[in-house]
RNA sequence: GGGGGUGUAGCUCAGUUGGUUAGAGCACGUGCCUGUCACGCACGGGGUCGAGGGUUCGAGUCCCUUCACUCCCGCCA
């Protein structure tokens, strides 16, 4: 028998009434009577509602311990009577009488309450987050983050997946994010880095003849941070197939997720088979290349109707004709909302940094008009030819937006967000997943106007891989993918390319020389050069499902020791400054600040 | 790097047009209370109003600077 206890304070019910027990725990709650006192003790499994009254002569010590105080108790499980039952706590149906108890663990003032539903400073929260973590809601995160990464890996398993570690320490490399770099003290001014992911590693795994390979692998980015993206580390479901296609990955994450979705949550799955969008028309009909699909509203391109003579809008007119382009979003039924509704969003967008949304609404009196502050600017055939392409009728607003075609898509997307939420239009009890497909492979840098990867640099181009167009790398696609749900973008991924001399060619176009490709990524073209199967594969990102599945809007909900904005761990006082024997080891003098 | 929000007791917050000794709930302390489960009642301790400067007879409140936290933009193949 433990020293400390015969059950947890989740495991008594009727069946253990009479029995001698021990229970250890934090007191959560004291409900303290003068003779006689309830305390609610907690552990990791539930709830324990302990009673002792004034005949025992250790009533006196018990009644002082403060709240979060951990102690052992011994007692006789007793049943409640009917009036004193607690339905809400699985042990409440009986108490335990305490005949004993010892301190185990004495608490300092607390610095933030366990017992309480409130919301804290999160500033108190990360400084003491061993405290935190005690507290209900964020405890169920974590225990629900431990149960999906299992069931991941249990249904990876059954997949024929095998999980395999790889370096932490690893190099630079030119694409992508800002490494987190590790000094070298054996090789004196040399750097590791920290893997932004293990791209080069699953895809030498595959070379290696492994065939199917996951991890729950850590991945390091030194980025800033965002209400879903953890500065520094993230935990990403990397896998890897080889002689697959994109759809083979698909197959594989679509049973995976659906699984998972409809294990760890109520929610309804839209659609069990992943909607395929291409990212050119999420571009056009959502703006953005991580739509969510709970909202109804599309955008519609309006560009058209602005070269019309019988359209008066001048200033729309005169962009239009230097390259402008105009979109729009078409609400139901909104003719009757008051002017407040539209100048909210009009005003709204100006705050996003905007030129604002124009708007008209469609009225019928004899003829069909516009009514609003830009409606007089059109005529009834170019307003039939606006419902016609946009599907509006007669009742619905249509709002405007003019400007280059990245600012428009930039700022219709986050309209389309914010309207559907001002409209009550969207579904929270629903998972809307989808696969953003066709990425181009190259996108041009909007400052050096240089031609550069538009995502990962090792994914294979489309089409017949003989007879590529290199002249016009812009209208290149790949085979990359990504993969959203609920607006969020879970994970890109992609099947890659393994032919070395098809590399080089790409990496030309994007201003890498063969050498340079031979040294950046030696490890990896190298082992192309070897007989490589064609390969694939992708990486969801684990706190972002566990997001989802917590309904949580934040990453930090869902981790246990996050870091704050600034990638700073309050708890633990990192990053932090080291002794000059350390610097002087590694051959690094520290710079003063001016 | 840029923009917004917040900062008052250990914690969550209120604080009027600039005007007496800055309040409430929880927590903590003392006392009363034998069936509570957010127990109740009474009393009490606890404040660099984020920091610095300014305006004023007088600043939690107005102005300037600055710091911290947070949300967003940039960034995140």
């Amino acid at each position: 028998m433990s020293k400390y206890r015969t059950h947890t304070c989740g495991e008594l019910n009727i069946t253990h009434k009479g029995n001698e027990i021990i229970l250890s725990g934090w007191i959560n709650k004291k409900r303290d009577h003068g003779n006689l006192l309830f305390i609610d003790l907690r552990d990791n499994y539930g709830l324990t509602q302990c009673v002792i009254d004034k005949s025992n002569k250790i009533f006196n010590d018990l009644e002082k311990l403060p709240l979060e105080t951990v102690i052992k108790i011994e007692g006789t499980v007793l049943e409640r009577t009917k009036e004193t039952i607690n339905k809400n706590i699985i042990t409440g149906q009986i108490e335990v009488k305490i005949k004993k108890i010892f301190v185990l663990g004495k608490t300092k003032e607390l610095p933030l309450p366990v017992f309480s539903d409130q919301e804290y400073a999160e500033e108190i929260r990360l400084k003491y987050r061993f405290l935190d973590l005690r507290r209900k809601k964020i405890h169920q995160n974590i225990i629900l983050r431990s149960k999906v990464i299992s069931f991941i890996r249990l249904e990876m398993q059954n997949f024929g997946f095998l999980e395999f570690q790889t370096p932490i320490l690893t190099s630079s490399s030119p694409e992508g994010a800002r490494d987190f770099l590790v000094p070298s003290r054996l090789n004196q001014g040399k750097f590791y880095a920290l893997p932004q992911a293990p791209q080069q590693f699953k895809q030498l795994i595959m070379v290696s003849g492994f065939d199917k390979y996951f991890q729950i692998a850590p991945c390091f980015r030194d980025e800033d941070a965002r209400a879903d993206r953890s500065p520094g580390e993230f935990y990403q479901l990397d896998l890897e197939m080889s002689f697959v296609e994109q759809e083979d990955v698909f197959n594989v994450i679509e049973k995976l997720f659906v699984k998972l979705f409809k294990n760890f949550s109520k929610k309804k799955i839209l659609d069990e088979k992943f909607p395929r969008i291409s990212y050119s028309d999420a571009m056009l009909r959502y703006g953005s290349d991580k739509p969510d699909l709970r909202n109804p509203l599309q955008i519609y391109d309006l560009t058209e109707i602005f070269k019309r003579e019988d359209v008066k809008f001048d200033i729309f007119k005169k962009l239009v004709k230097s390259g402008s382009v105009v979109r729009s979003i078409i609400t139901k039924k909104t003719k009757e909302k008051p002017r407040s509704f539209f100048d909210g969003i009009d005003n709204w967008a100006k705050e996003q940094g905007s030129s604002g949304l124009a708007y008209f609404s469609l009225e019928k009196n004899d003829k069909i008009l516009g009514k609003g502050p830009v409606g007089k600017f059109f005529s009834e055939e170019s307003l039939k030819e606006i419902m016609k392409k946009t599907n509006a009728a007669v009742g619905d607003t249509v709002f405007l937006s003019c400007g280059k075609k990245n600012e428009v898509e930039k700022i219709l997307s986050q309209a389309r967000t914010k309207i559907a939420e001002e409209l009550n239009l969207i579904d929270k009890n629903v998972f809307s997943f989808c696969w953003i497909i066709d990425y181009p492979m190259y996108e041009m840098d909007e400052l050096s106007k240089k031609i550069k990867f538009s995502h990962n640099p090792f994914s294979m181009p489309q089409g017949d891989l003989n007879n590529i167009n290199f002249l016009d790398p812009l209208n290149i696609k790949a085979y990359q993918y990504d993969i959203v749900c609920n607006g969020i973008e879970l994970s890109s991924g992609a099947i890659r390319n393994h032919i070395p001399e098809l590399m080089y060619k790409l990496f030309e176009i994007a201003g890498y020389s063969k050498s340079d490709v031979d040294q950046k990524f030696s490890g990896m073209i190298n082992a192309l050069s070897y007989g490589a199967p064609p390969h694939g594969g992708i990486a969801p990102g684990i706190d972002r499902i566990v997001m989802l599945l917590a309904d949580e809007k934040n990453i930090r909900e869902v981790t246990m020791f996050p870091m704050n904005q600034n990638a700073q761990d309050l708890m633990m006082n990192a990053p932090s400054k080291v002794s000059d024997e350390q610097l002087k080891e590694l051959g690094i003098n520290i710079k003063k600040k001016n």
